[in-house]
RNA sequence: GCGGGUAUGGCGAAAUGGCAGACGCGCCAGCCUUAGGAGCUGGUGGCCGCAAGGCCGUGGAGGUUCAAAUCCUCCUACCCGCACCA
């Protein structure tokens, strides 16, 4: 019989799905108890899952299988993230409805994902975009607007002039500002050059939650990196809140800054040239023609042509202003400058040149004094100008709502008597209609806001003519609570099934790339801590363990679509089968890593794959002794090795124990199993076949015990000793294990070769660990 | 600018402070085959040497240690995050 994956691989998914074999019981888990293990779903936009997904979720389900014959009950659910821009700008591009587009993608990454041979809960598969779905969706946001995180403002906001729709913070990119190109930010999807606008939009306030978001992120076991990033977006500074107050006006100008035992250095201030305050005093200032030419130049400025300029300080001086700085009550000028920003603290800084480099700058390029005031003690200072300590985070509020089609519209109603109100409950889901015309319009309105049918509604307080929110909600919203409704995924009374969520959250393993850091990382922590407040969870974190996993490139290169070095998966698997790609993208190199994908590589995988089938000759009943510590060392090096996401070094041990194997006649039934089982979660078609197929076992493989080593097969009666000389190694001496120093400086001393490296030389020092090594210091 | 990370053969990489380069690719030699982009066996960091063996070697320069890829200091390059955040 020869090895043939494309014939096994599909049998043995359809066996899988009809038996159930990945599908965990809810009500009672296994003895070992559950075990939710997760990986970020995907958004099916562009042909297909390309080799950088199947990367990451084999790297997922290796995890998930490993932990299933430990003896877990897994569930590893998959679903797509269907709503979206993303999903939008390829329906556009390909020319057809997004509802219409998603069906189709929807058939085709499902294939692509059956095939890689995941283990998948596919009964609790889930859409986004599935009423049934975003009814939940907008269920949550009417939870935000009850408990008063929900709030409407006009600001400055980020639109997205190819997207045409308004972004929020974390979804603008700051990328090639050191190129010295120009550039203020990039839309997150389309990278085109994001600018200003002054819009109403919803916005989430998360940051109520900057400092639990920035405290937890120490209990929990996350990759480093992402918690780095996490700690620099909540952007957590601690200063004081300092009153300027202004000469002949009623006006004070309030500054936040970290440094208020500088303040006698303070010798002029800025206001940022959006300021309100400088409306308030327009009367006094005698140079309101430049002032207003100035702030009109800052507004039309997007950050493009400010970064452009690079550094260089501008700004202009509010004549006919003084403030007094407090704490010597001297006269200083203000200024209004853009490298102020009006969002971030106050807006208004006092500058202090002889500690500040802006401000040095600054105070340079307008020839401002420098101050060599002395320090003096914070809090005293606060307490003398009746300051007050308060904390600044750089976060800003999560705006939510988007002027697009393809996402769950927003469940409010305005009515012009009772203002906004949430769509009652029982009236959920307000179904996105299905339009033709559903291209962005670019008028800052929703698609939706055209269609009389959909807006037109009563009120839900006085039952009078009101009108529906056009625009949909962010994306990042559907999956900000979705790992919660996998487990509850066929309950039809609430978002999430109390009982099922107690026992299954939180999840316990979760991969997907670090580029969510501060995205889908940050709001679903949001989310969750949100719904705990409320009442319907008891975890604050969504997420016991979060592992980032590594990027495939291609040949040294990055994939791309331009340059033609995209590798598609089906290719791959077609050739070669799904358990040599599986292996292949995880023997790269370490899993958080990623790796470098070479074709010629693949090979070495296949002719692992084709000795092992060769295996099968070999059995017999009796034990084989020779293989016993290797296998037994392999046991212990594979489970080790997946707990610590280290694939590429358990598969070489497996390469190591297969030639062993392949050094002896014949090896026992057991050993054979326990080599299978070994290999099963990184080969799951091949270990079924012949674990099924050959060996005529009943059962899966997939849900049989995972191996234990037994130490007693790893104890060797000898030790290899390596025995160095001024710490360069000479020799390696086979000896009995634990002999006495003394013995051992015998037998080392004895030993030719050593005699001969130390002849004439005086021993100065004998360095000996057991069973180990000998290091022989000399003169 | 600040913070985090990475740097090891021709390539992907491996090494609780203790034999650097496991494992794999590629390459070389041999075997097998009508044939090989198949399979098997052996070799494969550099330099010197017929060999035994020796010397050098983990981005660079120092240091700690009996012993450093690993720890410390400084430097260089690349990657990621934040960035006029007061």
């Amino acid at each position: 019989m020869k090895y043939n994956p494309s014939k096994i691989e599909k049998k043995w998914q359809k066996t899988w799905l009809k038996e159930g074999v990945y599908e965990p019981n809810f009500k009672n888990p296994r003895e070992k108890g559950k075990f939710y293990n997760l990986m970020m779903f995907p958004y099916p936009s562009a042909e297909g899952l390309h080799v950088g997904n199947m990367y990451a979720f084999t790297g997922s389900d290796i995890y998930g299988r490993f932990k299933r014959m430990a003896g877990h009950d897994v569930l590893e659910p998959i679903g797509l993230d269907g709503f979206g821009i993303h999903s939008e700008n390829y329906a556009i591009k390909v020319g057809t409805h997004p509802a219409d587009q998603t069906k189709k993608s929807e058939k085709n990454f499902y294939r692509q994902l059956t095939e890689i041979g995941n283990g998948f809960a596919w009964k609790e598969k889930l859409e986004t975009y599935d009423p049934e779905y975003y009814k939940w969706t907008q269920w949550l946001f009417i939870q935000m607007f009850k408990n008063g995180l929900v709030y409407r403002k006009k600001q400055p906001v980020n639109w997205c002039p190819s997207c045409k729709t308004v972004l929020a913070d974390e979804q603008v990119i700051l990328a090639h500002r050191n190129l010295g190109e120009v550039g203020g930010g990039e839309c997150e999807r389309c990278g085109t050059k994001v600018i200003k606008k002054d819009l109403e939009q919803w916005f989430f306030k998360i940051t109520d939650y900057a400092e639990r978001l920035l405290n937890n992120l120490e209990d929990i076991d996350w990759s480093e990196k992402i918690k780095v990033a996490q700690r620099a977006w909540i952007g957590k500074s601690e200063g004081a809140l300092l009153k300027f107050s202004i000469a002949k006006s009623q006006s004070v100008i309030d500054v936040f800054t970290t440094r208020a035992d500088t303040l006698y250095g303070a010798t002029y201030m800025v206001l940022a040239p959006e300021h309100p305050l400088v409306n308030e005093l327009k009367s006094q200032i005698t140079n309101w023609d430049e002032v207003q030419a100035y702030r009109e130049k800052a507004k039309g400025k997007t950050d493009i042509e400010r970064t452009a300029e690079g550094k260089e300080k501008t700004g202009v001086e509010l004549k006919g202003i003084k403030a007094i700085n407090p704490a010597n009550n001297q006269e200083i000028s203000v200024w209004i400058a853009d490298y102020v920003l009006a969002g971030y603290g106050t807006g208004a800084i006092m500058a202090v040149p002889q500690h500040d480099e802006r401000d040095a700058e600054f105070a340079k390029k307008f020839d401002l004094p420098f101050s060599d005031a002395p320090l003096v003690a914070v809090d005293e200072i606060v307490k003398k100008v009746s300051g007050k300590k308060i904390t600044q985070y750089r976060l800003r509020d999560w705006l939510i709502s988007r002027q697009r089609y393809w996402g769950p519209p927003i469940p409010m109603i305005h009515c012009e008597k009772c203002g906004w109100q949430p769509v009652p409950e029982k009236d959920l889901p307000v179904k996105l209609p299905k339009i033709e015309d559903f291209r962005p319009t670019g008028t800052d309105q929703s698609p939706l806001a055209s269609v009389e049918k959909f807006y037109k509604t009563k009120c839900p307080n006085c039952k009078g003519e009101a009108r529906r929110e056009t625009d949909v909600s962010d994306t990042f919203l559907d999956s900000a609570w979705y790992y919660l409704r996998y487990p509850s995924a066929n309950h039809k009374e609430e978002a999430f099934d109390p009982d099922v969520t107690k026992k299954w959250l939180p999840v316990d393993m979760y991969i997907g790339g670090a580029e969510h850091a501060v995205l889908h990382l940050l709001y679903v922590r949001f989310v969750a801590m949100a719904l705990h407040d409320w009442g319907f969870l008891n975890f604050e974190e969504p997420m016991t363990r979060f592992r980032a996993h590594g990027l495939i490139i291609k040949d040294g290169a990055k994939m791309s679509k331009s340059k033609g070095n995209v590798v598609n998966p089906d290719e791959y698997i077609k050739k070669y089968g799904a358990d040599a790609l599986r292996m292949y993208l995880m023997f790269l190199g370490p899993f958080e890593q990623g790796g470098d994908f070479r074709d010629e590589g693949v090979a070495g995988i296949t002719r692992f794959l084709n000795r092992v089938w060769a295996l099968i000759d070999k059995v017999q009943k009796e034990d084989v002794a020779e293989i016993q510590k290797t296998l037994h060392q392999t046991i212990k090096k594979v489970t080790e090795d997946i707990e610590g996401l280290h694939y590429n070094t358990a598969i070489s041990q497996l390469m190591i124990l297969l030639r062993e194997i392949e050094d002896v006649e014949v090896i026992s039934r057991s050993q054979f199993e326990m080599v299978l089982k070994l290999l099963a979660p990184f080969a799951p078609h091949i270990t079924e076949e012949i674990w099924r197929t050959v060996l005529k076992n009943k059962k899966s493989i997939h849900l049989e015990a995972w191996p234990e080593y037994n130490t007693k097969h790893l104890v060797e009666k000898t030790a290899n000793l390596v025995l160095q000389i001024n710490g360069k190694t000479r020799e390696v001496m086979v000896v009995d294990r634990d002999l006495s120093e003394a013995q051992v400086k015998e037998l080392v001393l004895a030993s030719e070769k050593m005699q001969r490296h130390l002849d004439g030389k005086t021993i100065k020092k004998f360095i000996y660990l057991p069973n180990r090594l000998v290091n022989i210091v000399t003169e």
